[in-house]
RNA sequence: CGGGGUGUAGCACAGCCCGGCUAGUGCGCUACGUUCGGGACGUAGAGGUCGGAGGUUCGAAUCCUCUCACCCCGACCA
């Protein structure tokens, strides 16, 4: 009792709250929007980073790190970047504090303002490009490939866990190319790295697309992303990848010499996955008892809980549960015996289960007479008999078959939640009623594009990479078509 | 910034309208005992500036004024 959860049918959004809280992953500061990541949640984070990591490794890239701060005049160097982040800006201003004269308290101390106010990077696109314009002169110097892991801030009006918070961890990939082709590709690349990430280790299928111009990033020429189904049938988009052109080379003057000897500015790319990406694994996968994990993720892969009465029963299932414990471990698992006497095996097999552990292995004294233990998954809630000399071989293959099963479930769900509409009564009737993603046809304009959204709260989730051909008329304007895009209600 | 709401034990809340003895309940916590194969039970106990300041009153968690903080809805949101 009192670990119980809000079912996922009653409110959603309170469910996912709780959920966060009671699987101990994160929790609200007493800062402003911001949020404490408690260790377990930060274990999933630091897997999903190791594997992220080694995905931009294995594609060329570099880790570096950049400053926290951006002068205020390089953030004026981009027009239509200024605008988009603005109004999310945290300024430092000062640099210096004293006690307040009348003993009130500490006080900024008004003597100590800065010539020239920082800005909390929202993203780092200017500072690095400010950087790039020092290390480009030639061709030779070209590509460079950077990926930075980092927190930013933005101040956004309202947050939530996971989802949105004034600061959050995330990577961001900044690249420079000497011609467009090259910067093309990169962003598709890293498009396709990101889904691949979703999908394989997230267990989240992900539908990849181009962001409709008023979607697009701030200084970006073309925005790409994946995005996600949520169990509530909310759209969430789980990465970007942007093609820059040469915006950031014209506004920060990174000119090279090609192999022609002419001068030419460079081109850019940068892209970026962070925190929310918990959110999404969270909103994707977990039921009324809690987390489920993909094995990929899981930071316990498999948890032995010993069931004893006394001392000497915990001793004697002790033996065989370390015993296997290192079985596994051998295997490269990564395995969890808790012996605690302080909470009862019920107690245990719930807590496990609300924190996602793919695989939870009982052992009691009716197991030491017959050979056996019990094996139970944490996706299909199966529980299964076996015999102890044949249960370590056995678990590799059970995480890879809940890492599949995750995955199809998920993928059964966004096919069955993603519905083609042909009229604007059928598209606002599939809205209300069901949710999910609408495949449907539109006149290509941002007026068609912001009347939907104003009517609906429904916003075009982008534009898909995959999507055939296929002549229609706007489900909004009746005016002709040439494709479908992915519309839907998002958080 | 507009609309609404909430501040009472570690957490969740009741009490407030209609002022009155020592401020309650559940979870959690501590001790002991019985339990232990799906979130145990019993007994005893600890824990409170009732968000803050001022006012009305013989008497304020309760009424009045001011103030602070947080939450929700909207606007905003690579």
């Amino acid at each position: 009792m009192g670990k119980e959860i809000t079912s996922r049918a009653e409110d959603y959004s309170q469910w996912y709250i709780d959920l966060v809280k009671k699987a101990d992953l994160a929790e609200n500061s007493d800062v402003r929007g911001c949020m404490i990541i408690k260790p377990y949640g930060y274990s999933i984070w630091e897997k999903m980073v190791q594997a992220l990591d080694r995905m931009f490794k294995d594609t060329g890239h570099e880790n570096a790190y950049f400053p926290l701060f951006v002068p205020k005049s390089f953030m004026a160097k981009e027009a239509s970047h200024v605008e988009g982040f603005a109004k999310e800006c945290a300024i430092v201003t000062h640099y210096r504090l004293k006690n307040a004269e009348d003993g009130s308290g500490v006080i900024v101390d008004p003597d100590a303002k800065l010539e020239e106010e920082l800005i909390v990077r929202p993203t780092s696109e200017t500072v690095i490009w400010n950087s790039y314009k020092k290390w480009i002169q030639s061709y030779r110097d070209l590509p460079i490939l950077i990926n930075q892991w980092c927190n930013i801030v933005r101040w956004e009006m309202r947050t939530r866990l996971f989802l949105r918070t004034s600061e959050f961890l995330w990577q961001e990939g900044h690249t420079a190319h000497a011609t467009s082709r090259e910067a093309v590709d990169e962003t598709l690349q890293m498009l396709d790295v990101y889904a691949n990430f979703a999908e394989n280790f997230l267990a989240l299928p992900v539908i990849k697309g181009k962001k409709s111009e008023s979607e697009k990033f701030p200084g970006a020429v073309d925005t790409y992303c994946i995005e996600g189904l949520m169990q509530d049938g909310k759209a969430l988009q789980c990465g970007t990848s942007h093609y820059l052109g040469q915006n950031f080379a014209k506004a920060f003057d990174v000119q090279f010499t090609t192999k022609e000897g002419k001068l030419d500015l460079v081109w850019g790319t940068s892209w970026g996955v962070s925190t929310r990406l918990m959110g999404a694994l969270i909103m994707a996968h977990s039921d009324d008892d809690g987390l489920i994990l993909p094995p990929k993720l899981a930071p316990i892969h498999v948890v032995i809980v010993p069931i004893f009465k006394n001392d000497d029963e915990l001793k004697r299932v002790s033996e065989k549960a370390n015993q296997l414990a290192a079985e596994l471990r051998r295997l490269g698992l990564a395995v969890k015996f808790d012996n605690r006497d302080t909470h009862k095996p019920g107690f245990k097999f719930a807590e496990y289960e609300l924190k996602g552990v793919p695989v939870r292995i009982a052992i009691g004294p009716r197991d030491l007479d017959n050979g056996t233990v019990e094996v139970a998954r944490r996706d299909t809630k199966e529980k299964k008999v076996m015999k102890f000399d044949e249960v370590a071989a056995a678990i590799p293959k059970l995480l890879e078959e809940i890492q599949a099963n995750i995955y199809q479930k998920a993928l059964k769900f966004r096919n069955e939640m993603t519905t083609p509409v042909d009229s604007y009564d059928d598209f606002k009737k599939v809205l209300d009623e069901k949710g999910g993603f609408l495949l449907a046809h539109w006149d290509g304009t941002a007026e068609t594009e912001a009347a939907i959204k104003e009517e609906t709260k429904a916003t075009i989730r982008c534009i898909p990479l995959n999507a055939p051909a296929e002549e229609g008329r706007c489900v909004y304007s009746g005016k002709p078509s040439a494709k479908r895009v992915l519309f839907g209600r998002a958080y």
